[in-house]
DNA sequence: AGCACGCCGACT
DNA sequence: GTCGGCGTGCTC
């Protein structure tokens, strides 16, 4: 295990040095050096404490010192932990992003060391049996023994040693009698040895029943797993088709050569389905990680995994730096999915980083997808990753189909957002006792409020977003800084009273829309301002499924994978939304979202409809998305994007340039932008 | 990231 | 008169 043991022979991977570099976990341009004292002997990897500045941080080996720092200026390692070495494939890893994100190396390592106080093991349970004594104790003392202990000591009687907490439990009394008793000698305390809280996955139990193409797809996988290597491969298949099942079999592929094996996933929504699912396979729960582990959940994980207790591990992106012992697969589930992209702190997309972390660590990677991003779809292409295709379930649900409503056409009447075949095939839905969903990506009533007046548009004093009308609260918001202002009474610019007009839908406003339209129907708002938290999120979805709400009105909130058996209609209030904007990604992010919203209606045996209103039916995603065509909308996109340069056929970077003072800040950017190449290589 | 050192307002 | 605000600058 470690090496810090003097005795436990030499040093085999490293000659004794006398300095050694070491990382921390800070944002340093650099290793520091380090002094290594008599009687350590630290390989690299090795984690240490070590002194910085008047405090004491822990840091990770990181090769051989260099010479530049003069000798009394080294101050001396203070000592290890009992813990493997972060293994060299997460060393190079950890430079290798350091150079790909431009920050400093230990910025990188921090995700690495996070919770740092998992470098010590935890402390032993404590368990109580009775003392020897007290059989004897027990007749002279009788009468003192209340009924509470007693109830502790017949709980114990001939069984094993218990801890507290379960003891109390079983003998009906608070955990202070237990500890009482200790105190008294009653009770003697033991250490329990540690149980590892991460069983090992069972390989022997019965597969899914797979279908020929998933079978063929499972072994392509074991066998790029069984052959070790890096490797690169988008298993593609709609929902329903078995990705996952296809997958696991990678997992006990990997498991089965005695590796460990990592799952990562976009959200927290660690689904119970999935799961469920797992456990169906291995007949244990995968260790897991997200950001909302309690902190001894944090550290328990943290080491299982270095100690490689942890055989699979499923989390979210920062799973990817935990110090696994012996990394030999990694699944990206979802690989297309946006949450993916880390933007605050080190920025990062983890799907990229994955495929990195594989091919240096020369172990195989599965990028997992319905709907592969653009990227993925390219890189298959081109036979930089290999590809698996699952084909559509058989008997599964029936596309629905898709009809562009051409707004220029059938424009709704002024100051109204809902065309009249909106209205009508909504009318329908109602009358057949079915419900329908419409979607608008924009939250609020109206995203802008202006002075009838003057024309001053009512914005944001912290930023230059508009501010937006959300009426229910009675607040005006800025989704971009999150300021919050009440609605003024007058023009702020003219001073004119009631002079405000709202310009735009929100799905606020859409609601009093359907409010007016069909005052008897029961009508559900769903928005992240007005949901709170994933247990008003699920109610809110049962209601839907029990048919408690006839027409359900949202944001991307609902695009994600629910069932409605009884939702036939879609309506896309403005498809073109987040079209526009500059974004790279805009059309992808919409071509996925319209493709995922429409997917809602027409499960079950009723055939779905969804309406696309849209001011530009014949733009290639609403082309596409009428269509059906994936393949047409990626191929379109492509196009556009060799054309233009952009990724991932050229790069982008994002300069920052901040200053005290506004002049110099401009200065400094016309003076950058003057100099920047002119892109044509 | 901490934590120190270092210069200008409200309190024991 | 000090306590304390957080603005720069190191830390092997």
């Amino acid at each position: 295990m470690a090496s810090w043991d003097a005795s436990s022979g030499p040093n085999m991977s490293n000659l004794s040095r006398d300095r050694v570099a070491v990382l921390l976990p800070l944002p340093l341009a650099e290793a520091y050096d380090y002094a290594v004292p008599e009687g350590l002997d630290p390989v690299d990897g090795d984690y240490v404490a070590v002194p910085l500045g008047s405090r004491q941080v822990v840091g990770v080996v990181w090769g051989d010192a260099g010479h530049a720092v003069p000798e009394e200026k080294l101050r001396p390692l203070l000592h290890g932990f009992d813990l493997p070495p972060l293994p060299a494939a997460a060393r190079r890893f950890v430079d290798w992003m350091a150079g790909y994100v431009v920050s400093p190396p230990g910025a990188v390592l921090r995700m690495t060391l996070n919770p740092a106080a998992a470098l010590e093991p935890p402390a032993p349970t404590v368990a109580y049996l009775a003392a020897a004594t007290v059989g004897g104790a027990e007749e002279s003392m009788g009468r003192r023994l209340t009924a509470a202990r007693r109830r502790v000591l017949e709980t114990l009687a001939g069984g094993p040693p218990r801890p507290v907490a379960e003891l109390a439990r079983d003998a009906a009394c608070g955990v202070g009698v237990v500890r009482a008793m200790a105190a008294a000698g009653l009770l003697t305390a033991v250490d329990l040895p540690p149980v590892s809280a991460f069983p090992h996955p069972d390989l022997t139990r019965p597969r899914a029943r797979l279908n020929d193409s998933q079978q063929r797809a499972a072994e392509r996988l074991a066998a790029a797993v069984s052959a070790g290597g890096y490797s690169a491969t988008l298993l593609e298949g709609v929902t329903g088709s078995g990705k996952t099942e296809v997958y696991f079999e990678a997992l006990a592929a990997a498991l089965a050569a005695g590796r460990q094996a990592l799952v990562l996933v976009p959200e927290i929504a660690l689904t119970a389905p999935w799961l469920d699912r797992f456990a169906e396979r291995f007949g244990v729960l995968p260790a897991q990680w997200h950001s909302d582990l309690t902190p001894r959940r944090r550290r328990e994980t943290w080491r299982g995994v270095a100690l490689g207790e942890a055989r699979v591990l499923v989390g979210a992106r920062s799973a990817l730096f935990l110090p696994f012992a012996d990394l030999g697969l990694i699944v990206v589930d979802e690989e297309h999915d946006a949450a993916f992209k880390q933007e605050d702190g080190v920025v990062y997309h983890a799907r990229d980083m994955a495929v990195a972390r594989a091919h240096l660590g020369g172990i195989p990677v599965v990028l997992a997808s319905a709907t592969p991003s653009l990227e993925t779809a390219v890189n298959a292409e081109t036979g930089r990753y290999a590809r698996l295709d699952l084909p559509q379930r058989h008997g599964g649900a029936v596309l629905p189909s898709i009809e562009a409503v051409d707004l220029r056409q059938a424009s709704p009447p002024r100051g109204r957002f809902l065309s009249p075949i909106l209205v009508e095939a909504l009318t329908e839905t109602l009358a057949a006792g079915e419900q329908s969903l419409l979607y608008l990506n924009r939250r609020g009533y109206a995203p802008l409020t202006l002075c009838r007046a003057c024309g001053h548009r009512l914005d944001c004093p912290n930023c230059t977003a508009w501010l937006v009308e959300h009426r229910l609260a009675g607040r005006l918001l800025c989704h971009h800084c999150g300021h919050a202002a009440a609605r003024p009474a007058r023009c702020p610019a003219c001073g004119a009273e009631d002079s405000f007009t709202a310009c735009g839908p929100g799905v606020e406003r859409v609601a009093e829309e359907v409010a007016g339209l069909f005052p008897e129907a029961r009508v559900a708002l769903m928005t992240s301002d007005l949901v709170h938290g994933p247990a008003q999120a699920q109610a809110l979805l049962r209601q839907v499924i029990r048919h408690e709400v006839d027409l359900l009105i949202g944001t991307q909130l609902v695009a994600k994978g629910h069932h409605f058996p009884m939702l036939t209609l879609v309506g896309v209030v403005d498809a073109d939304l987040g079209l526009n904007g500059g974004d790279l990604r805009a059309g992808e992010r919409t071509y996925q979202l319209l493709s995922q919203v429409a997917g809602r209606a027409g499960r079950a045996d009723r055939p779905g409809r969804v309406l696309v209103q849209t001011y530009a039916p014949e733009h290639p995603v609403m082309a596409a998305l009428v269509a059906g065509d994936r393949d047409r909308f990626l191929a379109a996109e492509l196009a556009a994007r060799v054309d233009a340069g952009m990724p991932p056929f050229g790069r982008l970077a994002a300069l920052i340039v901040s200053g005290p003072d506004e002049r110099a800040v401009e200065t400094a950017t016309t003076a950058l932008a003057r100099r920047a190449p002119a892109g044509d290589d």
